[in-house]
DNA sequence: AAGATGCGGCCAGTATGCGGCCGCAATTGC
DNA sequence: GCAATTGCGGCCGCATACTGGCCGCATCTT
């Protein structure tokens, strides 16, 4: 199953998903040592392969995408893990067909061996619903573009309380959160971060960047929520 | 600057150009003999990767694309669709690696603007972790591949006080409740339809169908589940 | 300042891969 | 249909290359 002939692919497998790892975790992953670990990264070095790492605590080692990197095929398990977060997704989204249209188109492109894979997992599974979530997927993509871009967005806004304000922002992240999906975004106009709930944007129009893009001054979208939340648009 | 452990990568770049090669011609290219160009498309094969081959005058060893997404199959909602579900997936699994390599690979296999948005999507959305589950991803896909057959499975069991047992069943659905996985299957020893979670199931061994598929007797696994749970072996 | 983590040299033991050989199968071209 | 070419994979003995542990040292965070 896992010779050292093949572990380097494995651990570029892993280098790439853009996780950030300690020679420990890829250890483990890999069933060697943490000491052939560091062999292994060497010796993708010396293959050109751009990989980065830092001592100290909260180390890393990650893969920067420098050269072009062989095809790295999706194993049996990881088609599994892609149709079951689909069916997930369905699940939560049962008036929404995109995720299942997708999903049956993505299956029409896999090998003959993976097709049936990906079929029995379709076939077998079962998500109970638990929590019922709609979302616009165009408001999602233009969110990621801006993201990406590091464009403004502007929108429409109806708060909790039922007003109505146009908002400019420079958006941050995405964020799904319990049930509903949110935008973190910093408000050019009250001049702080701010949450908005998508299902509460409207007519959103997306002005082009690049602009920098604001750091934000907390240390995890956690800590923000739990540390302010009061100060928001949302509770 | 060759050494065995790096070959694999390095047979895969020569495969990838398109060209196509006669094992000799690979041999020589990477300085090891025949036998061992042979072992190491065995190993890619094993890996997943299509090495095709074929032997007589003007033979060949090529790498067949195994998935290549065509630019006109899925839109570019489908790939945020797909993309946030995995993030999803990944939220809840963090220890879990499936995840992000598969989605890394998925999207290096998409056409260029659906790829540029489908990084957008992972790197403007942020999924806050709501139940943690792990899930064996292997057994997942021998679920599915006994579901899709009709073979049965055994396995050995501990119950929720703790007591073992070795089962013989026949799946019916694998099931996403809450933060558990389970087994819808009728367990041939007792009679009966039993719920059986994944993480309580051990050294399962599948015994080749095709038996014929057992009728549910429910019309849902939903009604099933609030008529009866106390009969089964998980609440 | 302390702790965590990565780096790479060294070394002994051995697992792993290697090459060569074989009979067999598949494909081409005559 | 036959011969030539090439791939397949089992087997075996050998030695290379990998492995893990240990070390002192460098680097980074808190």
């Amino acid at each position: 199953m896992d010779s050292p002939s093949t572990r380097s692919l494995e651990l570029l497998a892993l280098l790439q998903s853009g996780r950030t790892w300690t020679a420990h975790d890829l250890a483990a992953r890999l069933r060697v040592s943490a000491r052939t670990v560091r062999r292994d990264a060497m010796r993708l070095r010396g293959m050109g392969y751009d990989v980065s790492s830092r001592p100290g605590p909260g180390a890393l080692y990650a893969l920067r995408p420098s050269m072009k990197i062989p095809p790295l095929l999706l194993s049996a398990d990881e088609v599994s893990t892609i149709i079951t977060s689909i069916l997930i997704l369905e699940a939560w989204l049962p008036d929404d067909a995109k995720a299942a249209t997708a999903r049956t188109k993505l299956e029409q492109v896999l090998p003959g061996g993976l097709q049936r894979r990906a079929a029995a997992v379709a076939l077998s599974t079962q998500v109970l619903r638990e929590a019922p979530a709609s979302v616009d997927w165009e408001l999602v993509g233009t969110i990621a573009d801006s993201v990406a871009t590091g464009a403004r967005l502007g929108f429409d806004y109806t708060d909790q309380r039922g007003r109505h304000s146009r908002r400019r922002v420079e958006p941050y992240r995405h964020l799904l959160r319990q049930q509903y999906w949110y935008l973190v975004a910093y408000d050019l106009d009250r001049d702080d971060w701010r949450l908005f709930r998508l299902d509460r944007m409207e007519a959103s129009t997306i002005s082009p960047g690049p602009h920098a893009h604001r750091a934000f001054p907390w240390n995890s979208i956690e800590d923000w929520l739990t540390s302010d939340f009061g100060a928001s648009d949302e509770h």
